[in-house]
RNA sequence: GCCGAUGUAGCUCAGAGGUAGAGCGUUUCCUUGGUAAGGAAGAGGCCACGGGUUCAAUUCCCGUCAUCGGCUCCA
């Protein structure tokens, strides 16, 4: 007998070789129905595989990330089982489960998929299901395994074993197919209830750009019907708070053919948005010392050969421009920081200086690869709200965590919350990729770990991603469609100062190196309100709301008063319309609904004689009638908590 | 940049080898109305662009551009 102790730490014998399947069937039939896959001693196995010693187990079912993973994993063999079934001589690369769902990354040869073949494919894999086929494993020598793969031409498998260190390696089998795979799977195919293959894409081999590109097809599945057409909901409402769409409905950007493309262009709606925020970060940055500055669009390619910028991404920028007489060259700026360097030098700086902190929204342009490009979130022309601040080395933690609150006192303003903190640091690997001391980034990343730790941010820690120059804390959204965006970034920069040969004159009268940190709340103004716009689904609130009330006046009997009511607001600076067409009041509130403006004042004749407005919030209905100037001071006052309370 | 798909009115989308349709929006007129759509009439399209096949192409084929889904990249 061995002792299997459960997750609530109770403790029971079973037999020897006991499977997963079977302690769930001794705790109940339903269990054992909706088990998926279980962990033992912190691993995740197949149910069916005995287990011969004392373990720790946890069973896991569709509601664990464990469980779900083992359904989709073993929904891909299953994909790929009818791909080979339907298009023989298919070669397979590899196909994990994924946050929703899996995918597999296929060679069919000449042959290509069509979105039409996923249904047929859909089909089959349905087939397959109805039949029940079991998942085993098996363990074979890894000889054996490049032989089976070698016979079958499929240079992908033989490749990804042949690096395999053991000298065993796992197969599963179900029905005729066969798969290198470390599992684990559903013991059979009766869980899978519901199948839909999404979308096909190509992918290259191993992410490796100079390699063979393969059909990626992507698919999930369900344990429940019902649950499949949830899912599918929930994308289709995912969509309609797509900024792409939003962003034409509500007319706050769109982009031209003819100007270019990645160049947006900011609607007076969108524009509006865009300086309320920039009034409110400017205000914030103000009160903690920041500095303002204004710099051109273009710079000398000598700047960007000093920053090192030129070497690595020289490529990456919009052509060099030459001027006719001098032949000089000038690159579109990609990056504020060289020009505020040259600012920096402008003077010079004794230690009381120190920090300088020089702020600037300034717009870049970066060639960004053309399918890469995506609405506002992904540009050609983008402006940051930048600043560089200068300190001395023993300033720079302090200087990071005050960084960290404004970023978190803006989140916090804007009811941010689906954030994540991510710290990123070099590749130890790699250090070729890298300018800058080994020493210097040490001290850097040290900075950044020890400064969130002591504002208790949560952040991963992940090596290999941060910029060229320096560590960063970067903070992370997502859209409404799942996918990661970078927002905020605060970067550690002790390479700038050295290549621009920043000083300031220490207390000991000689000269220093001031440490840099580079920072931005927002990102990208544009990227920020298209992750916005999705956060809000389009109802921004009032504070930011493009046009914060509309009049609607009940016939045009009542416009001499709608414009009396118009002027009173516009004297409190309230971003007022008045809705003069010729349509009766129900289809006006139904537009200024739709249109998400935050206030409708209706007025009439009750209004007119009283001097008063009928006041409609967006969303909510009618909250009766007020004096105009209890409503502007109501409009004021709300205004004035979301960005004052913060 | 790569793989795949798409491109018809301002927007959302039908359509077919023989000179183009709907709904919403817009314009004009009627209507002067009370908390999510009043009525009528009209305007609006080189069917993305450039080639080719054909008696005939918006429709079929090729290329370009743009957009979409991914991959790669992201100072």
């Amino acid at each position: 007998m061995i002792r299997i102790t459960f997750p609530d730490k109770s403790v029971k014998q079973f037999p020897e070789g006991i499977t997963g399947i079977e302690i769930a069937k001794s705790i109940s039939e339903g269990l054992a129905r909706s088990v998926l896959s279980i962990s033992v001693n912190g691993e995740v196995w197949d149910l069916n595989r005995p287990i011969e010693r004392d373990a720790v187990i946890k069973l896991h079912t569709w509601d664990a990330k464990e469980g779900r993973a083992a359904m989709w994993h073993s929904s891909a063999h299953i994909m790929a089982a009818a791909i080979e079934a339907l298009y023989p001589g298919t070669k397979f690369g590899i196909g994990p489960d994924i946050e929703d769902g899996f995918y597999y990354d296929i060679d069919l040869g000449d042959h290509s998929l069509s979105p039409e073949d996923l249904p047929g494919i859909e089909k089959k894999m349905q087939d397959l299901v109805r039949e029940k086929h079991p998942f085993i494993r098996k363990e074979i020598s890894k000889q054996e395994a490049l032989e089976y793969y070698k016979k079958k031409n499929d240079e992908y498998k033989v490749e990804l074993i042949s690096e395999l260190e053991d000298d065993y390696v796992t197969f599963y089998e179900s029905g005729d197919f066969v798969d290198l795979c470390r599992g684990p799977h559903l013991p059979d195919t009766s869980p899978i209830k519901a199948i839909k293959l999404l979308s096909l894409a190509g992918a290259y081999w191993r992410g490796d750009e100079s390699r063979k590109q393969m059909t990626r097809v992507y698919g999930i599945t369900f344990p429940k019907k019902k649950q499949l057409d949830e899912y599918l909901n929930l994308l289709e409402e995912a969509k309609k708070r797509d900024h792409r769409k939003i962003g034409r409905e509500m007319e706050l950007f769109a982009f031209s053919k003819t100007v270019g493309q990645g160049l947006p262009l900011w609607l007076p709606k969108g524009a509006q948005l865009r300086e309320t925020l920039e009034t409110f970060l400017k205000k914030v940055q103000l009160k903690a010392g920041y500095l303002p500055v204004i710099t051109p669009h273009i710079g000398n390619k000598n700047l960007y050969v000093i920053s090192g910028h030129y070497d690595k991404y020289g490529d990456d920028s919009f052509r060099p421009i030459s001027t006719p007489s001098e032949g000089e060259e000038f690159f579109l700026k990609p990056m504020n920081c060289p020009h505020h360097c040259e600012i920096f030098k402008t003077r010079q700086y004794s230690y009381k200086d120190l920090p300088v902190r020089l702020a600037e929204f300034g717009t870049v342009y970066r060639y960004e690869q053309s399918g890469e490009l995506h609405g506002l979130t992904r540009v050609r022309g983008f402006t940051q709200d930048d600043a560089h601040i200068f300190c001395r080395p023993d300033q720079l933690k302090e200087e990071f965590i005050k960084v960290i609150d404004i970023v978190q006192l803006v989140y916090r303003a804007l009811d941010f919350k689906n954030y994540n903190a991510q710290i990123s640091l070099h590749d130890p690997d790699n250090m070729k990729n890298y300018i800058g001391s080994a020493e210097n980034w040490k001290k850097a990343e040290k900075a950044i770990v020890e400064a969130t730790e002591e504002k208790g941010l949560k952040a991963d820690i992940v090596a290999g991603e941060a910029a060229f120059y320096g560590p960063k804390l970067d903070f992370m959204v997502r859209d409404a469609l799942n996918r990661h965006w970078q927002l905020g970034t605060i970067q550690v920069d002790y390479n700038l100062p050295e290549r621009f040969d920043l000083e300031f004159v220490g207390s000991d009268n000689q000269k220093h190196r001031p440490v840099m940190i580079h920072r931005t709340p927002f990102g990208s103004m544009e990227r920020f309100v298209a992750v916005l716009t999705e956060h809000c689904a389009g109802n921004f609130p009032l504070w930011l709301a493009p046009q914060q009330v509309i009049i609607l006046p009940i016939s045009d009997k009542y416009q001499k008063y709608a414009e009396k009511v118009l002027n009173l607001l516009n004297n409190y600076e309230i971003r007022t319309l008045i809705d003069n067409r010729n349509e009766k009041t129900g289809k006006k509130i139904r537009d200024a609904e739709t249109s998400k403006i935050p206030y409708m004042l209706i007025v009439g004749e009750k209004e007119e004689a009283a001097d008063t407005v009928s006041v409609r919030k967006h969303r909510e209905g009618d909250l009766g009638s007020s004096s105009i100037e209890n409503f502007a001071q109501k409009v004021i006052n709300e205004v004035k908590s979301f960005i004052d309370t913060k």
